[in-house]
DNA sequence: GAAATGGATGTTATATTATAACATAATAGA
DNA sequence: TCTATTATGTTATAATATAACATCCATTTC
């Protein structure tokens, strides 16, 4: 798990190699989804970001999620409608996720042999792989003790 | 692909098995949704129970397609939220889905191999695997052409 | 058959998640 | 400076889902 401020300044450097903006307003989304240390729902950070600035609406969330989705810094969850940081923003390949059902950890994984499987096993179906969601529920190491 | 009559006597027998009781509104819900031969959302499952019984609600969506969900009959799609029948009810293993962006077909497949990866690489991390989503988006053989 | 039980459905209301559409502001390039 | 583009503000509403309580209906038990 990187820190905030790790995880803030590879989106700077980031945003500068990519030439795309890292305003003020889309630093303070991705501080906050950070400071959760685990997942967050898009109306929390909406009350969150109020406390800062009351005028925020869903669309100042949405629109920031967004772009912050778009260029890797944070992953959406579909099975919780949920979004959380992106541990490896730089390196960035496809992930997958492990979510305790107890304490609603969330720890993000790469396996470039899974990947690899994944995408074999949908080309035997002769199908051009995009996009992969794998989100698998359970319970982690912590919780199993 | 298996036509709406064998997914509904399927549906008969598992219940019977079951004990359960697949009522006229869940066996309706049932064929709406095989009706489509692809996802169908919620809200539009609701909209054509409505044609039947004009007094349906969201809930009673939602009930319906929480009991077919439960026994097997249909899935979910995270990425989409929508709803799709179930392509082997009664030899139930996890499955996973192919998502056509162009036509917006989906493939339910299973491959007792992935299977086996997605849960020993979830295990290496100690984890206790639950329920895996794995939903893949891309371009489908008939699309590709 | 009457009463009791539990599951299914009906009903009202509302919570939660997300986007459309248009207005304004900020910024960067010509 | 002008203009084009991108970002943000703002209003409204769409889309997805559930809580809570009432009623109904089938099954069991007496």
């Amino acid at each position: 798990m990187i820190c905030l401020e790790d995880a803030l300044e590879k989106a700077r450097v980031l945003c500068n190699q990519k030439g795309v903006k890292f305003t003020e307003l889309r630093e303070r989304v991705l501080k906050l989804i950070w400071k959760s240390h685990t997942y967050v729902k898009a109306y929390d950070l909406l009350d969150d970001l109020k406390k800062i600035d009351a005028s925020a609406k869903p669309p100042t969330v949405y629109r920031s999620l967004d772009f912050l989705i778009e260029n890797g810094f944070i992953h959406k969850i579909e099975s919780l409608n949920a979004f959380i940081g992106c541990s490896h923003p730089q390196e960035h390949k496809e992930c997958y996720f492990l979510i305790c059902k107890d304490c609603q950890d969330i720890e993000e994984c790469c396996s470039e042999s899974l990947n690899k499987i994944v995408k074999s096993t949908s080309e035997k179906s002769n199908f051009k792989t995009n996009g992969v969601t794998l989100e698998i529920s359970g319970i982690c190491q912590e919780c199993i003790k």
